[in-house]
RNA sequence: GCUGCUGUAGCUCAGUGGUAGAGCGCGUCAUUGGUAAUGACGAGGUCGGGAGUUCAAUUCUCCCCAGCAGCACCA
């Protein structure tokens, strides 16, 4: 006999080699017909598992958290079997559960079109409704591989030949089709249900390497019902909406066009967002003890050569050779020679900083030195990566370094800290995750620097009071950093934020101070950007208030609009009187109907509508209307320009 | 960069082997109205670029460019 501790606490006896759906139907036998797994002392595991230990167990049913796991991995089973039944020369791979989902990987010379995806749905529903069983059987990893080579499945052998030699396998039946899995899945196919859905098909390399074979990746999404599967697909619409693409034309605040692939044409509307969130950010640095700077964009590449970045960053960078074009049509452009002496574009700030750092000699009394630029980057980003704000080849970045000695990266690192939080408080971010990358493989320094340095913002991030999470392998060359990511409106993450340590550059560019024993030292480089860049934030921004931005960063503040052509010249006073108040006013004095002006100024995501009338223009008065609200007020204008201009005031 | 899909008016899209259409927007005129679309008329397109097949290509084929999704990359 065993001991089963239930979740409740009690313990119940059973006999030895009982299974988890065997308890479950001791228990109830409701209980039995909806549970999908069962968790044997914290791990989930299959309801058919035979258990022959005293353990504590808790039964998951589909209404549990893990539910979905189970249904999503499942639903990847029953579409590899779909794939490979519709069409028999397709080789299977992996095909996990993600976020909201599941994919699979299949090799096949032919890529799948949308109506293959409806039919391997359609497929993948008769699979459902015949409701094979999930059965798990223990393969040796010779058997497995023989078995996967035999059936031309090159893949699967080959990742079982990866696992360590004299272990055992386990695969997955359902049915005459099977898998290898570790599991666990839900008992039977029919448990998945019909709340999934193909979505779409990509590309994706074998074992996420480029230099692999390109896979065809089918995505799929299944939720508990076809309810929460509605749900889902609802979501996926609404954030299609507040995409910063589709908002950033409608509200005309940028465009991009194919001559300058990648860098943004600033609209006036658009502008303005920058300039404010610029202008709040240097408030900030300020009053922080930043020193503004400005670096030369084009930068021979003699720098380059020496900061390491011509040697590991080239192949994203853009280059000019500094020769004057020939102007002779018949001859090239520029000669041979041309390429002896290049100039790079900046990718990053850094170098440059360095250059203003070593200008005359540095004293341990000027450390920390805080430097800051709105520095404009280009970089040579893959063509495929672009995309939106988020990922453009020209940037700004509110960057600065700051040069300080070894023991102060602590009290630095969390000054960063606070700063970021307070910036991300201001403009109304609170969900941020958090970062800490750790060295990865190929680095530079002993690892004795490494602790130092990791430890050094693992101290600073636990002072600042911030949860994070460790990524191994994902810091820079030079140090790990810290990385704060927010996601944008369909969920994909973007990077803004970051603090780099650096023990590297300061060494290849012979930074240096007199230290208080009056040697001479190396300083630590302390890279960090708040917003990471103007652009990628902006998107981030309009994204996250679905394009209604808190009122000091809107482009348009307020519009005056008139019902009437009598109201006009009070209008004009209105509008004046705003201007002077130091208020982003339109005036709206067409000849339109009120009606079509609140929506038009509506749809336009202006928040302040100051309707006029002639009872206004009697009164000295405005009607206001504010975006998103159904009423109106009546102030007095001067009362009404007063609270107006409180309102739009930034947050520092 | 890789795989796939897409590219028609300022925007959203329909359509066809015989050189094009709608709605919105824009312009003109009429209308002066009280909080999410007043009406009429009009202008506007080398159908992403190049080549090929054809009597004829926006439509079919190939190449290029750009955009989108995913992958890879992201100092």
């Amino acid at each position: 006999m065993i001991k089963i501790t239930m979740p409740d606490g009690s313990k119940r006896d059973y006999a030895c080699g009982t299974t988890g759906m065997e308890i479950a139907q001791s228990i109830s036998k409701s209980l039995a017909k909806i549970s999908l797994a069962i968790k044997i002392d914290g791990a989930v595991s299959d309801l058919s598992l035979s258990i022959d230990k005293d353990v504590s167990i808790e039964i998951i049913t589909r209404k549990d958290a893990e539910a979905l796991e189970l249904i999503r991995h499942s639903a990847a089973h029953v579409m590899a079997q779909a794939v490979q039944s519709l069409f028999p020369n397709t080789q299977v791979t992996i095909g996990p559960s993600i976020e909201n989902g599941f994919y699979y990987d299949f090799a096949r010379k032919e890529p799948f079109s949308t109506a293959d995806i409806e039919k391997i749905e359609r497929e993948m529903r008769k699979i459902i409704e015949r409701g094979n069983k999930f059965e798990r059987e223990i393969w040796t990893r010779v058997d497995a591989i023989t078995y996967f080579k035999d059936k031309g499945e090159i893949y699967k052998a080959e990742l079982i030949e990866g696992l360590p030699e004299g272990e055992d396998v386990t695969v997955y039946k359902q049915g005459d089709w099977l898998d290898l899995c570790k599991g666990p899945h839900v008992p039977s196919t029919r448990h998945i249900g019909g709340g999934f859905k193909l979505l779409k098909v990509a590309g994706a390399y074998w074992r996420g390497d480029a230099k692999n074979a390109m896979l065809t990746r089918i995505y799929g999404t299944a939720w508990r019902d076809e309810k929460e599967l509605k749900a889902y697909l609802f979501q996926l619409e609404e954030a299609e909406k507040r995409d910063h693409r589709k908002l950033g034309s409608e509200m005309d605040l940028y465009h991009f066009q194919s001559e300058a692939q990648g860098s943004v044409f600033w609209h006036p509307k658009g502008f303005v967002i920058y300039n404010q969130l610029e202008g709040y950010i240097r408030r900030r640095l300020n009053s922080s003890g930043y020193k503004e700077i400005k670096t030369p964009q084009l930068i021979d590449n003699k720098l380059w050569e020496a900061s390491g970045h011509w040697g590991k960053y080239r192949e994203n960078m853009f280059v000019v050779p500094d020769e004057i074009p020939n102007t002779d049509d018949d001859a090239p452009v520029v000669s041979d020679k041309a390429f002896d002496k290049l100039m790079a574009l900046k990718p990053m700030n850094c170098p440059a900083h360095v250059q203003v750092f070593n200008q005359g000699i540095k004293s341990y009394r000027d450390l920390p030195l805080r430097l800051a630029e709105f520095g404009c980057c280009h970089r040579n980003e893959p063509h495929g990566a672009l995309h939106g704000l988020m990922r453009v080849r020209q940037m700004t970045q509110d960057d600065a370094h700051i040069f300080c000695r070894e023991d102060q990266i602590t009290s630095e690192s969390v000054a960063f800290c606070d700063l970021v939080k307070t910036v991300y408080s201001d403009l109304g971010f609170n969900d941020v995750k958090i970062v800490l990358a750790l060295r990865p493989e190929m680095r530079a320094g002993s690892d004795e620097v490494w602790d130092k340095a990791e430890g050094g913002l693992r101290q600073a991030l636990i002072e600042a009071g911030l949860e994070f999470t460790e990524a191994e392998n994902e810091g820079a060359f030079y140090g790990p950093k810290i990385e704060y990511h927010i996601r944008d409106a369909i969920g994909r993450s973007w990077q803004c934020g970051t603090l780099q340590l650096d023990f590297v550059l300061p060494e290849r560019l012979d930074a240096s101070y007199i230290g208080a024993d009056g040697a001479k030292h190396r300083p630590v480089m302390l890279h960090r950007a708040v917003l990471g860049t103007l652009e990628r934030f902006i998107g981030v921004m309009i994204e996250s208030y679905a394009g209604k931005l808190p009122l000091w960063l809107a482009p348009t503040q307020v519009v005056v609009a008139t019902i009437t052509s009598s109201a006009d010249d009070y209008a004009r006073e209105v509008h004046k009187a705003l201007l002077d108040a130091g208020v982003r006013a339109e005036l709206d004095i067409r000849n339109e109907k009120i009606n079509y002006k609140v929506r038009e100024h509506s749809l336009a995501k202006v928040p302040v509508l100051y309707v006029v009338g002639a009872r206004e223009a009697e009164e000295q008065t405005v009607a206001i209307r504010r975006l998103g609200s159904k009423n109106q007020s009546v102030d007095p204008l001067d009362k009404a320009i007063a609270e107006l201009t409180d309102a739009i005031k930034p947050p520092y």
